[in-house]
DNA sequence: CTCCTTGTTGGACGATCGTATAACAAGATT
DNA sequence: AATCTTGTTATACGATCGTCCAACAAGGAG
């Protein structure tokens, strides 16, 4: 009675829309209650749809956990981009403000963090997962090499430069997410940039 | 009628030792299956007993999970101590086979992440959770700013150098449970002996 | 040998899981 | 205005979840 009957019952979206609403509410629903409270009935009341919507545009609800995964990874990269963009010229100060990006919001979140162990949690079972984890992070670390071939690092040391990087900075972004009473995003810049000095300071 | 009625049903086992049979069967589950597949069915399955027992001993599943992490924390911890005693008496020396265990079985295993996958997913909404992963990285950190110690490194750069030397460690320990193809245990630990040594030379 | 303690069993219980599907209605088409 | 397409709903289904508890039996106590 209460209800407004000129109202429809429910509208229709774009297919992509509504893909990405359901994406953000999975985000929502990791992010509040951890990876280990995220289901099809949940996740479909946060997006204000019926559970059934989520079959309808996902193989099941692991394909879904997938595409919020690779949806926060492009939003991260995003940042990435523009944390390097707002840094200027100079391939250092380039180098330093991805770095730097890490340890600040959106990427600093305990609730994001939730994704990717939701995420991990499944590398194990789903090669599907697994690949989509090794091209991803392969991306992160090519994107890393580029900016040290910016700043004039050999091509034969790159890779190992990037891959000690990228682990430096997970390992701090990790902790910094679980535990953030541990250290400050500052403390974990500064680690991270002294680490990065490192590889370029006495090449032996 | 094949069943041999002399041997008992079942046996009582010591109070502790069945605790650790359920531990360990918890820890093969994970190792097996996944955060994903770990159940108190599939877990009293594995452990041979029925499905009460687990709540017999246990709190509840989280509880048993809690206890599967900090056992395997313990056995970690246990894979340190010996490869540092079996460094012998150089401080260095004793500092780099610490870091270096971690790529290497026990410790560097596709199967073991599980467990820490497992626990991480319950940091988030459950504060005994969150204590124990406090506490036990706390006590991490502390067993490598005594070997930073030996190493004559200052007081005061002792707690950041032992925060960064454990983000790189897991994070490449992570990645290399992840992706083992990504880069090889000898690779991990040259980045990791880079970082340390950057830490000793060059005091700024 | 008998009794007693209690570790252990095995199933019941309600809740929730992921998935599948028939009925419905929104909104473009004609 | 009538029709059609299909995005969406609502529900049913079987499986599995964590928890609980009464009954059983192993094995030490007396």
């Amino acid at each position: 009675m209460t209800e407004d009957m000129t109202r429809p019952a429910f509208t229709r979206a774009e297919p992509d829309a509504r893909r990405l609403s359901l994406i953000e509410a999975t985000a929502r629903v990791l992010a509040r209650q951890g990876a280990a409270g995220v289901s099809v009935r949940v996740i479909a009341l946060e997006a204000g749809v019926s559970p059934g919507l989520v079959n309808h545009y996902f193989d099941g609800i692991d394909a879904l956990i997938a595409a919020t995964y690779a949806h926060a990874d492009a939003q991260v990269s995003a940042a990435f981009d523009a944390a390097v963009a707002a840094a200027g010229p100079a391939p250092r100060a380039r180098l330093l403000a991805h770095v730097t990006a890490s340890f600040a919001p959106p990427i600093a979140d305990p609730g994001l963090l939730a994704t990717w162990i939701a995420f991990w949690s499944l590398v194990k079972s789903n090669d599907d997962i697994a690949r989509l984890h090794r091209d991803l992070y392969a991306a992160y670390r090519r994107d890393l090499e580029t900016l040290l071939a910016d700043c004039g690092m050999a091509d034969h040391d790159r890779r190992l430069a990037a891959i000690g990087i990228s682990a430096i900075v997970d390992g701090l972004w990790l902790e910094l997410c679980l535990a953030p009473e541990t250290f400050t995003p500052a403390e974990a810049s500064a680690i991270a940039e002294r680490h990065i000095d490192s590889l370029f300071d006495l090449p032996q």
